[in-house]
DNA sequence: TTATATATACATACTAGAATGTATATATAT
DNA sequence: ATATATATACATTCTAGTATGTATATATAA
């Protein structure tokens, strides 16, 4: 073959990236070769080579590719709009998760970057960009349950830093859980409740008052 | 040099077993090489083979030497004797976190089992021993909370089986988030924190009665 | 409008290195 | 004397990287 159209190209680049999620996921990062990628797109490691620099800039690529929904969702919360801001958090955060559970692709890709893949150092800018995002995700619920406490005119009972920790953990873990294996248990009722769970502890529970 | 004592013998091993847990822990499991692993323990290939049949062999016996901390300390719960069933369950989570958050070797082996390594085909053992221990983990959890909200002639404001998963979510969720790098937040100290607050919010605060 | 030049999008072939597995040599407890 | 605990040597298999070939899209000049 030779030089093709722009569309095909992309075409090609992507379905590259789609041949590597799938391998990815069954085999992990390390054990599949850039010839397996290749053959399973219908290509050869000469267009690999085109389109990504190595491994590592294709699995970045395949990050990049899915814009993490916790983090996306939990951006788009304005907490200076009316209503209670804890109430908006459990929003968006069940928002995050309903799009997790529904899309294959999404639970594909957060799969293979938590259950296949070794975090090392040609991966550091991957493993950094996550850092980031869970920073600012945590800085968002954080900057909620002040609100959310201001709201009610109340004392948080521990540090809202730890609070917000402990709120995000519970996330991660659940997702973590499910990822080992979806299917064995619904994630977005399951999370809906645990969550619940663990407003209530914090003493925010709906504001009756509204 | 060749044949040793037995003592001499099992002391290459576990030199074989440390120095893997080094070379994982620093570069993942998939790039350490045997060779590598065998001159970090001054040995060669050649004891590596005879002690271990492969990579994989030697990593489950690098698993093996550490007894999970959490699923250990929860089956010695004896749900049978006097007390509140869920303040036993808080105190066996919080002594397995202590061991883990002071056991240097600990921290290192789970930091490997959780961000180190790929769950592929050959380490399906691996995942299997680690879901089983779960389980049981999570019907001591079970159990426990039945327990706590007879005592308190209480009914479950969800399914325990859920409020248990999401009791376990959280608690990994928290390794996880500190394994990524210890030393970023205090271990026991915030699981404490956010226990408390999963416990308070599922009604299951300190018996008053007692 | 068409001929030509050049960049693009791959495929193919080659090389070197690494890692594994295995066979064998060797030294020494027992 | 023999089984054991290694070291060493070797064959094989992957894999990455790179160099090169090539057909065609696209731009440009005449």
């Amino acid at each position: 073959m030779a030089r093709r159209t722009k569309e095909d190209a992309q075409a090609t680049r992507a379905a590259l990236i789609d041949a590597a999620e799938h391998l990815f996921q069954v085999h992990g990062v390390a054990r599949t070769s850039l010839a397996d990628i290749a053959a399973q797109a219908g290509a050869t490691r000469g267009a690999v080579y085109w389109h990504f620099k190595d491994k590592a800039d294709l699995f970045n690529a395949m990050m990049e590719r899915v814009t993490l929904p916790l983090s996306q969702s939990l951006q788009a919360v304005d907490l200076d709009s009316a209503g209670d801001p804890a109430q908006a958090l459990r929003t968006a955060i069940l928002a995050a998760f309903t799009r997790i559970e529904s899309d294959a692709q999404m639970t594909r890709v957060l799969q293979i970057a938590t259950h296949r893949v070794e975090l090392t150092e040609e991966l550091a800018a991957v493993q950094e960009r996550h850092l980031r995002m869970q920073g600012l995700s945590r800085e968002k619920m954080v900057a909620g349950l002040v609100r959310a406490y201001a709201v009610r005119e109340q004392l948080p009972g521990l540090p809202v830093q730890t609070a917000a920790l402990g709120l995000q953990a519970l996330l991660e873990g659940l997702l973590y859980q499910w990822l080992l294996s979806p299917g064995r248990f619904a994630l977005v009722s399951t999370v809906t409740s645990a969550l619940d769970v663990y407003l209530q502890g914090l003493g925010l529970t709906g504001v009756t008052g509204e």
